[in-house]
RNA sequence: GCCGAAGUGGCGGAAUUGGUAGACGCGCUGGACUCAAAAUCCAGUGACAGCAAUGUCGUGUGGGUUCGAUUCCCACCUUCGGUACCA
């Protein structure tokens, strides 16, 4: 019997899917366990290998948990909004909806392919409006109540509500962006436009002015993504940023719990410590500064650092910051209006991370210093940001990196607070020393001058305590087709409504024009009939962003069908919540902070039943690509080649002057002259006619005959030098004034091997990508190369060993790397076992790789051993007879080691395992059932294909092996009689010394301290002591 | 800039709690089988010196702790991810 993948692997997924093998029921008396990968976005560009790393190692884990005896729960869907396919969309005319189900369809494919245990009866799509039914039913919920920051939970708004009709705003305790007050009286007399308003501040998603990157060129508000240094990607305009009404979750709201449940869950420490620094919790004092000439008017900062406000010599606001117009006296205005302009050309990151620019603008207002009574001047400045704190700072200079730079570009006064003396190496953020020039805090340590310093401030009415939060609320409105439509209609008095619940979902309008509409409002306002349903009304036409979708997809894969719930609650209760999360580090702080308080919201309105939503979680890293380059020879190589190849190399009977030319002169001068004769040469492209007029010209008016050779010439004959240097031979003592050299008609470029680029200046060419499909242990494959548009006519100069090859690079796998391996052409070479083993075998899952085929063969290989077991190509050899001792070691070896190995997430290195067991058990010829029966079900889960096949074909058993059980191991098999330790003098390795298991440690210290070598190796030294680790070596110290 | 991760032979990587650095695989070299090729099998393969035994060096760089450091500590360099509208 034959080991044929291709026709085993479609076998068994058709036999696999006919039989419903991995269907999942809810209902079950095993245990659950609830496995999940990051869901992809359906891109057209389809599936490359690094893709499935992630989906194979839960695959694997899926399968092991099954055998283990869990009801394992491992679905798959697709996060179908998004940018790319809008952009599509605007560019073809297709609807987003309908590239997006092509592109499913392919997803699907490929990861058929692969041979996954995906249970696809649950797939969902975040663009179907069944399921985006409940993500508008969720923000409706989220629109319907608010935070209580008592209680520490959701409550429904209309709580809120009775609150403010029998006590007004007084005594609220909720999350809120409300400034000001009001009595249940006037509460009651507020128009419903009054209340809307007020209660925008307490919704957990509400309405607030917020700023895009709006590029008028374009007529369109752009991603971060598509500005690059200031201006589109895509045209190079200019981008401003422009403020619009805007949606936002108020995440804020959750801040302190987001941090808390950290500690509950099983995530890397470094996932968490992003986290917790993305929600940045500090301590500090909000504290106000009047403005003198302004009586109603105190700049309320925030500061962590209360104990360095005698150093606070100027205040700086966000240039955003609502006063900073009141503030700005007429003198200077227009340097103000001037920065504004600045600024809104800048972007966010620009403003934060460009920390060596210095800029701002004196508002010529003036703050008074809340303690010492001082005038400060008040500046705004771009690396104040209006969202962050409260976008205005007191500028201590003399213990803030920026503040300082600031001080002393402008020159504004520097007051030293804090006395480091003690710590020379301290820096100024460091937080040592003692307090100087600063009234009552003087001779204090930091610590104990932020006390003195919030309690001075709170006893003294200045401000209060205060805990802030770097995080900040969610930007919730896109101004784009391809999202969910907000289920919200405003009256003609612009008070939101939410849509009857009843009426979801609420459904994309079909449109043909997916542009956006005039001043950068969403495509939506084109479609007048959905936008308009009653008379006066108007619907929201922003949609929701990509996260909305995914914050909770988790949920509906337990009860994707469910047409009453977003899931049931028997369903909920079942599956709970995940149990292993896997995907990449690039969520780390968008997707997981917004599901975790999606998933949070939810507990607190009762719908689910655990406060996170996945238990434990592991990064995988990405796989890159590895890209390989050819060398394209430009204009200077074939100089190069003519002076080294003919000239040095097969003519050095003839004198030559290479004739020196400036820039401008390149092009009407020739390259050479030959000394003793009238004969002079151009190397140049046949192309390059106009040039070779003019030369021609010039060498007749000096009374020189003239030999073009061209490039085509020369990169035809690359392998022949002789070719050329007979070419100028037949020209030199001739009486002919002008000759070209023959060329073909339709010539193509010389490419080079890089091992040429060697031997020439590396500015003779250029590196191209080419594509990797082509090549094969980075050689090149020129007849693939050659049957391409691209390169139908190119010329390829082979190494003497005729074969072209190629330089490498890491980079990202992308299509204009021509660095895409598609699993599909993998698969189709070696089987999708193969594929997935490779995958593993690549690296730890945890971390980034390139992707390089060049270790394929070696993994093909093991499978072929690993049924060369069981079958030869005409026998079926497995026997039954009993196993010996060396074998059932090496079968425990492998059992022990693969088990701890999927526990761990560490599948390289049980491939490795799976490697060593094969080649132990090929070489003692072992065909015994009762090794290679328990061998089939472990690595079941890495080769199902081929396992199924072995366990229903070779060793005919009924069923599919998944509902099989695990093989356990047995310690006693791995005993070893005698163990080698290494003999170490001082920690290095001198010998190797066997002892019997069980010796004791003066046993072998003796015999270490009496071996033959030890007076050599101990130079003259004495033996100190004697290090024994048992089982492990031995370190003689001398 | 800030936050996080990674750096070990020609290449991907291994090394359990501080205990034999380089498992396993690719590639390469030599050999067997074959008319030949493929496939398969055997041997070798970190660098340097040496016929060899063996010795010296060696886990991004520089320091430190330790009997012993790829592993722990300090400083730095490079690459990758994120940085709030890519997903």
């Amino acid at each position: 019997m034959e080991y044929s993948p291709n026709i085993i692997e479609k076998h068994w997924q058709k036999y696999w899917k006919e039989n419903q093998i991995y269907k999942v029921s809810n209902d079950s008396t095993k245990p659950k366990y609830y496995v999940l990968d990051m869901f992809p976005y359906p891109s057209g560009a389809g599936l490359h290998v690094g893709h499935p790393m992630g989906y194979i190692a839960t695959d694997i884990f899926t399968r092991f948990k099954r055998l283990k005896g869990f009801n394992v729960l491992h679905p798959m869907g697709y996060d179908a909004f998004g940018l790319p396919a809008e952009q599509y969309a605007i560019q073809t005319g297709v609807h987003p909806a309908e590239s997006t189900a092509a592109n499913i369809v392919g997803f699907r494919r490929q990861m058929d392919n692969i041979g996954f245990s995906y249970d696809w009866s649950r797939e969902v799509n975040t663009s179907d409006p069944a399921y985006y039914k409940w993500t508008q039913w969720i923000f409706l919920q989220l629109f319907d109540h608010y935070y209580d920051t008592k209680l520490d939970k959701a409550r429904p708004l209309s709580d809120l509500i009775s609150h403010f009709e029998t006590q007004g705003s007084s005594n609220v305790t909720a999350s809120n962006s409300f400034d000001g007050s009001f009595t249940a009286e006037e509460w009651t007399s507020f128009s419903a436009k009054e209340k809307d308003e007020v209660l925008m501040n307490y919704r957990l998603v509400y309405r607030k002015v917020g700023y895009v990157n709006w590029c008028e060129a374009l007529g369109t508000v752009l991603a971060n993504d598509e500005v690059k240094d200031g201006v589109s990607e895509r045209g190079g305009y200019p981008v401003m940023k422009k403020a619009m009404m805007q949606w936002s979750l108020r995440t804020t709201a959750y801040a302190e719990r987001l941090l808390k449940g950290l500690d509950d869950v099983e995530w890397p420490e470094s996932l968490k410590i992003m986290q917790r620094n993305w929600i940045g919790r500090s301590e500090g004092a909000r504290v106000f500064f009047q403005v003198k000439d302004h009586p109603n008017l105190a700049i309320e900062i925030f500061t962590t650092r209360p104990d360095t406000i005698f150093g606070a010599t100027f205040m700086v606001l966000a240039p955003e910051h609502d006063w900073v117009e009141r503030l700005t006296t007429e003198a200077c205005r227009e340097g103000i209006e001037q920065y504004k302009d600045y600024v809104q050309s800048r972007s966010e990151r620009e403003r934060v991370s460009e920390v060596k620019k210095v800029s701002g603008a004196f508002t010529g207002a003036y703050a008074i210093h809340p303690i010492s009574g001082n005038e400060i001047p008040v500046w705004i400045s771009e690396y104040v940001l209006k969202d962050y704190g409260t976008g205005a700072i007191m500028a201590v200079p003399s213990d803030d990196s920026r503040d300082n730079a600031f001080a002393k570009h402008f020159k504004l006064p520097i007051i030293e607070v804090i006395d480091r003396s003690a710590f020379p190496n301290a820096t100024m953020e460091d937080k040592v020393g003692h307090l100087m020039n600063s009234d009552f805090l003087n001779g204090k340590n930091i610590v104990e001058a932020i006390a003195a310093a919030l309690d001075y401030i709170e006893h003294n009415g200045l401000g209060t305590r205060q805990v802030n939060f770097r995080l900040r609320d969610a930007n919730f409105s896109r101004q784009r087709y391809w999202g969910e439509p907000f289920p919200i209609l405003y009256d003609p008095e612009g008070v939101a409504h939410a849509v009857d619940v009843e009426d979801l979902p609420l459904e994309l309008p079909k449109l043909d024009d997916f542009k956006p509409s005039v001043d950068g409002k969403a495509p939506l306002t084109k479609a007048l009939e959905w936008l308009h349903p009653i008379d006066g009304w108007v619907r929201e036409a922003d949609t929701m962003p990509g996260f909305a979708g995914s914050s909770w997809y988790f949920l509906r894969y337990m009860d994707p069908e469910n047409p009453e719930a977003f899931a049931s609650k028997q369903a909920l209760d079942y599956w709970q919540d995940v149990d292993l999360y896997v995907g990449g580090a690039e969520h780390a702080v968008g997707h997981l902070l917004y599901s975790r308080t999606w998933h949070k919201f939810l507990f607190d309105i009762g719908k689910v039943p655990t406060p996170e939503p996945f238990r434990k979680l592991i990064n995988q890293g990405m796989i890159q690509g590895r890209s390989n380059f050819i060398y394209r020879a430009n204009d200077k190589f074939f100089m190069a080649y003519l002076e080294k190849k003919v000239f040095a190399d097969l003519m050095g009977d003839i004198d030559y002057v290479k004739e020196t030319k400036s820039d401008f002169e390149s092009a009407t001068n020739y390259d050479y002259s030959i000394k003793g004769s009238n004969l002079v040469i151009e190397v140049t492209s046949f192309k390059q006619s106009d040039k070779i007029a003019r030369i021609r010209e010039i060498a007749a008016a000096n009374g020189k005959r003239l030999l073009v050779i061209a490039n085509e010439t020369i990169s035809r004959n690359i392998n022949n030098p002789k070719h050329i240097e007979a070419i100028i031979r037949e020209n030199l003592h001739s009486s002919v004034p002008f000759v070209i050299s023959e060329y073909d008609k339709e010539p193509g470029q010389l490419y080079v091997s890089h091992n040429l680029t060697y031997k020439y200046d590396e500015s003779n060419f250029s590196a191209i990508n080419i594509d990797v499909n082509w090549l094969e242990n980075d050689v090149l494959d020129i007849e693939k190369a050659l049957a391409s548009n691209m390169y139908k006519n190119a010329d390829f100069k082979l190494d003497p060993n005729g074969k072209f090859t190629c330089s490498w690079e890491i980079e990202k796998m992308s299509k204009s790397k021509y660095n895409v391996v598609n699993p599909d052409h993998v698969i189709g070479e070696y089987g999708a076992d193969c594929f997935r083993m490779y995958e593993m075998f690549l690296g730890p899952v945890e971390q980034s790789k390139p992707w390089d085929m060049n270790g394929i063969d070696g993994v093909a290989k093991f499978l072929r051993r690993f049924w060369s077991l069981y079958a030869s190509p005409d026998s079926v050899l497995l026997t039954n007879d009993a196993p010996a001792k060396p074998e059932l070691k090496i079968l425990h070896t492998a059992i022990k080691k693969v088990t701890e190995d999927i526990e761990k997430f560490s599948f390289n290195t049980s491939v490795s395992a799976f490697m060593i067991c094969v080649n132990e058990l090929k070489k003692l010829n072992c065909s015994k059932r009762e090794i290679l029966e328990p061998l089939t079900i472990l690595i079941a889960p890495f080769a199902p294909h081929v396992s199924e096949e072995i366990w229903q074909n070779i060793l005919n058993n009924e069923g599919t092996v998944f509902d099989a059980s695990f093989p356990s191991f047995d310690e006693q098999y791995l005993k070893d009689d005698e163990i080698d330790y290494p003999l170490c003098i001082n920690g290095k390795k001198r010998a190797i010394m066997s002892f019997p298991a069980e010796e004791n440690n003066a046993n072998i210290e003796n015999a270490a301290k009496s071996h033959p070598d030890m007076e050599k190796w101990l130079e003259g030294k004495s033996i100190k002591k004697v290090i024994i680790v048992p089982g492990k070596m031995i370190n003689v110290v001398a």
